[in-house]
DNA sequence: CACCACCCCTGGACGC
DNA sequence: TGCGTCCAGGGGTGGT
């Protein structure tokens, strides 16, 4: 579940809790999830953590050397700086002990995340994440009309694909195009200039939204401290199939786009 | 290029 | 109570 707002709480929550502290030592439980190397150095044992950076879904914690661990957390995952009890918690696949008190976990029931080690920043940033299209904060109007042209798809699946833009999943891309008051099923590349624009403002104010909110927390999203979100008390649309628009009443529409349940209202997204 | 089926995996909801 | 089945959607892959 966790989206551009879900995993922006996790970096600012993290870096309130983590920047400064010192590694202690890392106990790695469930070898697989690790994508990279499994050195303790490489995990960043013995390091102390400089900062939390974000890329779309995507997130790495630095070291002092630079050093740096790219965390995905797939649809499960939880990165949670916490007592020790923390560590107890079923699925905990990684625990970092910090050297003042406390640990710093990798927990992901259902294994779709994972990490992956890289020896600076600017490995990670060429080796994974040139891949990515722009974080859907930072990213222009232009750039985005750019990638949009470029598909035939629709609106859904190219809004969906990390690769035009980074950070949107299910529930974000429902509940933009609600605002929208667009098809989900329009063909990316029949969006004009001025229509891209406004996409680009409502996604950016949604997003800063749902940030404030904590995230949307539908199954099981935390942040970096362990708390819930609340920004699913405001989904126009997304798990609300059958109930009523909120606009024009008429009841949801769902269906099948871009691969993905997709919920939208039929009167208000033509 | 676009779409599809299928895969990774677990927990929760639901029907009987 | 418990068992089977389906679904949730972050990704990837290989076939049509």
């Amino acid at each position: 579940m966790p989206e551009l707002p879900e995993v922006e709480r996790v970096r600012l929550t993290l870096t309130e809790r983590l920047v400064g502290q010192a590694v202690q030592a890392v106990d790695v439980r469930r070898a697989e999830v690790i994508r990279g190397s499994r050195s303790p150095r490489d995990l960043l044992r013995g390091e102390r953590i400089t900062s939390i950076e974000r890329w779309g879904k995507q997130l790495a914690v630095v070291g002092q050397s630079g050093r740096c661990i790219c965390v995905h957390l797939g649809m499960t995952g939880a990165l949670v700086c916490a007592d020790a009890r923390e560590a107890d918690r079923p699925h905990t696949h990684v625990v970092w002990t910090l050297a003042g008190e406390g640990v710093l976990t990798f927990r992901d029931p259902r294994r779709f995340g994972g990490l992956w080690t890289f020896p600076n920043l600017d490995a990670l940033e060429s080796d994974r994440w040139a891949g990515l299209g722009e974080d859907a904060l930072r990213v222009k109007p232009g750039a985005l009309h750019q990638r949009l042209r470029g598909t035939r798809r629709s609106l859904k699946a190219a809004l969906l694909d990390q690769q035009v833009v980074a950070g949107l999943g299910n529930i974000y891309v429902d509940e933009l195009l609600f605002e929208l008051g667009v098809d989900p099923q329009r063909p990316a590349d029949t969006l004009e200039a001025a229509e891209v624009r406004r996409l680009v403002g409502r996604m950016r104010r949604l997003l800063v939204r749902a940030v404030a909110a904590g995230g949307s927390s539908v199954r099981d999203y935390v942040d970096g401290s362990g708390s819930a979100g609340g920004y699913q008390l405001q989904h126009r649309v997304y798990g609300r199939a059958g109930a009523d628009c909120t606009r024009c009443g008429r009841e949801l529409l769902s269906g099948v786009v871009g691969g993905r349940t997709t919920v939208w209202c039929g009167r208000c997204q033509s």
